[in-house]
DNA sequence: GTCGCTAGTGGACGCTGTCCACATTAAGCC
DNA sequence: GGCTTAATGTGGACAGCGTCCACTAGCGAC
């Protein structure tokens, strides 16, 4: 992460003797240690590359300009989300097709959320500060996806497999669901409620579920 | 907006010409037509001087820097949201008290609230990007609430009054409907749901409101 | 061994936010 | 009226940022 120390080789014997990507990887960890405390914003181009030990044009030869190194750490910060989701839902006992299991998984992906927003304010925000014509889609392979909306979309169907949601009702749900989620973690987290204190926090979250739990049933 | 035309005075003889305040109006005025376009990363110090037509420095007779001109601009935006969501609420006939006209008051609330993240995206945007250290609270006077949060609240007093919703489900229930419809404008304007057709978006819109309809019953 | 490509360097440019010392104006007081 | 004083705008400067250009060291392919 940082420069090597001087002395035992000339600074000119040392330029070629990294692996090869190990400056694009940097500078994507450098990226993400700033956004983890700062947000987008905190990403500066030349600060990273001064993390990395590299003058700061060599960022040039992997990325076209700061805003594609942004998009990279946002994909890694929302990456980051969705494995901390991924872990939240695995912890859950219970066959699928349980509906006690199943409606514990959906209240899992929601707490993992609210969680995530707020023990890493900066990553994410910076997961969905994605910036103009870096956007990235959904993957088109067969590769099961694993970004937020897949794994809710993954638990809302074993809802309706369990019996615990009307099938009528499925249909575009999960958008007013993913909302309610995101809309409280973005208010508690960088918005007008940010300041408030722990339990009321908690609450929050507790009311936010409850309310999702009330509009399925 | 712009500087005087040259040629028919000194610009020595121009110098303190304004009338007092015009500077700081004229600075906040050019910040939200930079923000409306560019969202609150668009609030630049030095642009919004030369569109007054005044030199750097003199901002800071006003503001203490850039970040609490910004804070400004903030507050103009989102008195620009409750503004809007006022009228909206306001174009609603029948008296208090009728379930029908309370309930149409509520949906005309979230109307307006996303109506506006999707025409004025960069004002939006910026309302919610309240520097940390220059958050505005709630007014501490008597003068009635007229922020979103506030509206809300009103809204929701009437629907018990009304007989509509339970007073049981009540307490702390504004969050959880905020957050549903912040979090909609926020995923549909500047989230990952950004490029959607508009018939879609609208679709979103309808789903919003009638899962929230559905939670309150 | 030579060639060509890749990845890093060095220097520069214009832009930003911010600080300092200075000049001018308007207002208040006698 | 003339003087003082605070408010307000000016000019010049600084460091830091993103980005462009020209140059070069090192590696792999022939």
């Amino acid at each position: 992460m940082t420069a090597s120390p001087p002395g035992t080789e000339t600074p000119q014997a040392e330029r070629r003797r990294r692996p090869r990507g190990a400056v694009r990887d940097g500078l994507v960890a450098a990226g993400l240690e700033l956004a983890r405390t700062g947000g987008p914003d905190a990403v500066v181009l030349r600060e990273a590359t001064r993390m990395v030990g590299v003058v700061p044009n060599a960022a040039y030869r992997h990325f076209a300009g700061r805003d594609e190194l942004l998009a990279a750490v946002c994909a890694a910060a929302m990456a980051e989300l969705a494995g901390r989701m991924a872990a939240g839902v695995a912890r859950v006992p219970g066959p699928p097709g349980d509906p006690a299991a199943a409606a514990g998984r959906l209240a899992a992906i929601g707490t993992a959320y609210l969680e995530f927003a707020h023990a890493e304010p900066g990553w994410f925000a910076t997961a969905f500060a994605v910036p103009e014509q870096h956007a990235y889609g959904a993957p088109r392979d067969g590769s099961p996806d694993r970004s937020p909306l897949g794994q809710l979309r993954t638990v809302l169907d074993e809802l309706v497999d369990a019996g615990v949601l009307d099938p009528q009702r499925r249909d575009g749900i999960e958008y007013p669901i993913w909302a309610t989620v995101h809309g409280t973690a973005v208010l508690a987290g960088a918005g007008p409620l940010r300041a408030v204190p722990d339990a009321t926090r908690r609450h929050l979250q507790d009311l936010t579920l409850s309310f999702i739990g009330g509009a399925l049933t």
